[in-house]
DNA sequence: TGTACATCAGTGAACGCGCGTTCACTGATGTAC
DNA sequence: TGTACATCAGTGAACGCGCGTTCACTGATGTAC
């Protein structure tokens, strides 16, 4: 953290910040439904009127939100990711760890990026956010791809739909980190894992 | 329809149903945050003290919201499964179908269902009917791996998930009929029953 | 069949509360000269 | 370096609003005799 959070702007520093962090704490706390503006503000103690500064509305903020919360998801799967080293269906595997791992220790971005309700045309850096995030997925999927021989190949834009569709499904259901979680006997890692393997043997991957 | 909606009852004559009914349309006009009792009681044309004799509080509304929607989903999942009729991996693409389309034609129960964050232990109900749709999943499941050589056949609990996980993925993502939904250059329906394909494939189901 | 009573669904007024939003303002910071 | 001015982040009071919840009540319906 290079940054200074005090010493920056003109009164509080960083109101900005503050914010989003106070919002965050409250969606985490309450759920995505759970948080209001004032009492935003109230969190991070400024005056009812001061987010105006900064945000047109709750929305506005909302989408701040979940638009970070895709850049740090897309870092983590990035780095996950790691160009599929040291081969490319194993990191393929950790693609997937890394987005149930999102999803259990990130309730509350987890649940502004897909259950807020935002009218995603309205927020284009959100929409750019959210494709930069599942091109990570894309990605690698077409790595995998380049292995097959040609003519085996899937379309790789359906292989990583049904990556993300799986890992999501996973994830909203067996792994986040909030009330909605359903209980089940394995770790939502484990199943995810299996899950992987079977579809990538069924594409014509060796089993391992 | 057997039963008649007027002439039962006190006064408004099952007011229950209709608070359940006023809460399905405000949910789907905006969204599971978007009703307040108040506001049922209005569009139900009734005091707004007057739900109080009907539900404990707005939870309790959406926890019978919740129930009914799975009931009703189980309902339609068993429809679509028949039995495993004419044959089981065709009945299971149709449960995948079913599940799509109710995530498409209710996106109302749905939100209730899945992303209402009630606490589930405190609504018996909603879990045992929560229960009851997914089992109609397990049994498909069952009954599928009946078929594959009995040292071949993968755990069907696990089977069942992975086939609930790319559903439920599947809809959530790219089928729901709300603002949610995410737009992509193919059919969800087409795209799930691929992914289930290619996943039974894996498995060793024999391409069809 | 008629009457007296019990039940209880729904009323309507009231309460305190927190919300979103506006407004003229103040005062700390930055900057031109 | 000092001064005068411009900028604009945050204030605090105010507004109207709808909310959840309570309460004593009323009056339609059901039922015992």
């Amino acid at each position: 953290m290079s940054w200074h959070p005090t010493r920056r702007g003109y009164h509080h520093g960083n109101l900005r910040e503050a914010l989003t962090k106070a919002a965050l704490d409250l969606i985490a706390e309450k759920g995505p439904t759970g948080f209001s503006f004032a009492e935003t503000a109230r969190a991070a103690g400024v005056s009812p009127a001061a987010p105006y500064r900064h945000f047109r509305d709750r929305d506005a903020l909302m989408a701040e939100i979940a638009t970070r919360g895709f850049e740090i998801f897309a870092g983590q799967l990035i780095g996950a990711w790691d160009e599929g080293r040291p081969e490319p269906s194993q990191a393929l595997i950790r693609l997937g760890r890394a987005y149930l791992a999102f999803a259990r220790s990130e309730p509350a971005y987890y649940a502004a990026m897909f259950e807020s309700a935002l009218p995603r045309e309205s927020y284009p850096e959100l929409e750019v956010a959210g494709h930069r995030a599942f091109n990570v997925l894309r990605e690698a999927c077409e790595a995998l791809c380049a292995i097959l021989p040609r003519d085996k190949r899937p379309p790789s834009l359906m292989m990583s739909l049904h990556i993300w569709s799986m890992a999501h499904g996973t994830a909203s259901l067996f792994a986040r980190g909030d009330a909605g979680r359903r209980p089940i006997p394995m770790s939502a890692e484990d199943l995810l894992e299996a899950g992987v393997h079977l579809y990538l043997n069924g594409i014509g991957f060796g089993e391992k």
